[in-house]
DNA sequence: CAGTCTGTCTGCAACGATGCAGAGCTGCCA
DNA sequence: TGGCAGCTCTGCATCGTTGCAGACAGACTG
């Protein structure tokens, strides 16, 4: 059977659309006398409002999508709750939404057609998506990115300082007296800038120590799971000098690389030191306990949000400069670089 | 800027509404002339569908929601991948709720105002919904439960075989030769009921083998979450005559008490073997990894998905009877059980 | 040449709700 | 009694799109 309508609930109560309406949402004073006839209406029909006429004629959803590469990637299943908890206190409801890592699932967000219209604005964590595919996307939703991938200042754009986390994990590194220390994550080509930005702070550290850079140290890998770290890991430590630190441009990596160490006899940290990046809870209940940097996730979330929603209360309204926005971040010294005693 | 409507772009071209609109969806013939007329004001102006005011006429968004406790639980999180996966499969996008298993927001969605209304069809893992709150829903959007929370028969629902999963895991330590096994996160209370079936299997498993339960070892746990693994596994190493076996009733729970055991000097498997289920990746990279019982996730999805959009076709069609659909899981036996030679 | 068909194109109504302007009634005051 | 204000309540238009029925012109058939 048909959803009931206010036309339905208006023809069986007797009264006119408009005052149904009216008792549905208490906008205009209503007799009680008919008010009673109404909600007697209402209850015998079953009415529940159609959202999507509602939503139709004010133009907004009151909803916000997430776009995230990957949910089962913990950093942003982690963030993915702070981003909720900070829409839900600005009125809207965030749901997610994730493309695999796939080019074409990320482009495809932005098309004309794209389902996300339906939302009043995204928050992106682009992995591909060039600042042109932005600029020339098929809809006009208010947008907010994540990270460092795309920044040319067309878009608003928060993320936590690359370069500094990364010398900071390095740096932690030198200054527990390792000086072979390698790196996993680089990402040498056009999608990487994230990685490239990690890859320069790690330079940095060894720079202001006076350590030398040994470019055989430095591992890439094309994403950041466990697998690869783990990889990588097995490849640097059967180099002819092998490091005695390893920084991981994300816990992922860093967990798959004590893994393989662990299982390859060597021990952590007492062989070698691994830090990661992310701050996952993960590292907090691995063998040994991980240390890592950690980005707030919570500012993160809370200026995103807010950033998104002055951008959307903004279309009616003065739009707000695009911006980008630092968090911040903080060392964690576990036990994946500082043995307990 | 308002954004350009059909109604602006037929203006624009000299043609009727209802041409731009064939143009646009290619509904129906146009000749070449007027198509060429259409698209250059299509361009000119920078139309852009309104999906809302499409769905409104439609009665459909293509947009179904996943809607689980916490998505930083990584077996959720690996379930909403394959879950989207299907979707895709049958034409709809899947969005992702997190109700951070908080019993209002579960409730919340189920009113009459619920911004869920929008989605074509709802999948719900609830974990404190009664069967009631289902019934006196305030929408009527078709639902499709995961997991053996309710289970009366008015939902269709799937889920895997709780009470064989956890005999299986029980078994296998039986089968090591361990004698005194622990089993951590019962929840003998009124929304535990996945809890209380995998202490049935756990029983099950024991009076086969004619192992007498101690009742001592069964440790509740109100969530399932690592640190409440690591906090039962101390108090079980802490009674008389500790266990030399535990099963957790999921895999978080089984790494935190992992860690807890190993950081407390007791050997995982030699000392305590242990197992959980999920079979989430985490366990793999583990030290030691993590012997588990593997629920078919992309099954569980396949089924979830396939049972929902019959739902949804249904509603202009024969409807199908609730039902109960099981799920297939395989036991994985890793370090944590079988110490590797 | 009339009649029919085909291919284009259009106008109207509808999806289900809300904004707006005003109608009708009542009561009050001068 | 006339005029006005205030309270309810209503009808109409509208949001932007698509379904439907039909108009119209030109081509084809007999």
């Amino acid at each position: 059977m048909r959803d009931a309508t206010l036309r339905d609930v208006a023809a069986r109560a007797g009264v006119s659309i408009r005052t149904v309406s009216n008792v549905v949402n208490g906008y205009a004073p209503v007799s009680d006398a008919l008010r009673v006839k109404v909600e007697a209406a209402l209850a015998e029909l079953d009415y529940r409002p159609n959202l999507i006429a509602r939503n139709l004629k004010q133009g907004r959803t009151g909803l916000l999508c997430l776009v995230v590469p990957e949910l089962d990637v913990p950093y942003f299943a982690e963030l993915a709750r702070a981003v909720i908890a900070s829409g839900r206190e600005h009125g809207y409801a965030v749901l997610v939404d994730q493309t695999d890592a796939d080019p074409d699932r990320e482009r495809e967000l932005l098309t004309r057609n794209s389902r996300l219209a339906l939302f009043d604005g995204l928050i992106l964590s682009p992995l591909t998506l060039s600042a042109d595919d932005l600029r020339h996307r098929g809809n006009r939703t208010p947008i907010m990115l994540l990270g460092e991938h795309i920044f040319d200042g067309s878009f608003s754009h928060v993320a936590i300082d690359n370069v500094a986390a990364a010398r900071d994990a390095t740096t932690h590194l030198i200054g527990l007296g390792r000086r072979r220390i390698a790196a996993i994550g680089d990402q040498p080509y056009a999608t990487g800038d994230t990685a490239q930005l990690r890859t320069a702070g790690y330079r940095q550290a060894l720079e202001r120590a006076g350590i030398p850079l040994d470019p055989a140290l430095i591992r890439p890998t094309v994403h950041f799971h466990r697998r690869l770290g783990a990889a990588a890991a097995l490849e640097l430590m059967a180099l002819p000098s092998p490091p005695d630190a390893i920084f991981c441009y994300n816990d992922l990596l860093a967990l798959g690389a004590m893994r393989a160490l662990t299982r390859a006899g060597i021990r952590v940290p007492e062989d070698v030191a691994v830090i990661g990046i992310d701050g996952i809870e993960e590292g907090e209940f691995s063998t040994p306990s991980l240390s890592t940097v950690v980005p707030d996730k919570q500012q993160i979330a809370t200026l995103a949000v807010g950033g998104l929603v002055a951008l959307i209360d903004g279309t009616t309204g003065p739009i707000p400069a695009p911006a980008e926005i630092r968090a911040g971040h903080t060392l964690l010294v576990r036990e994946s670089t500082v043995a307990r005693p």
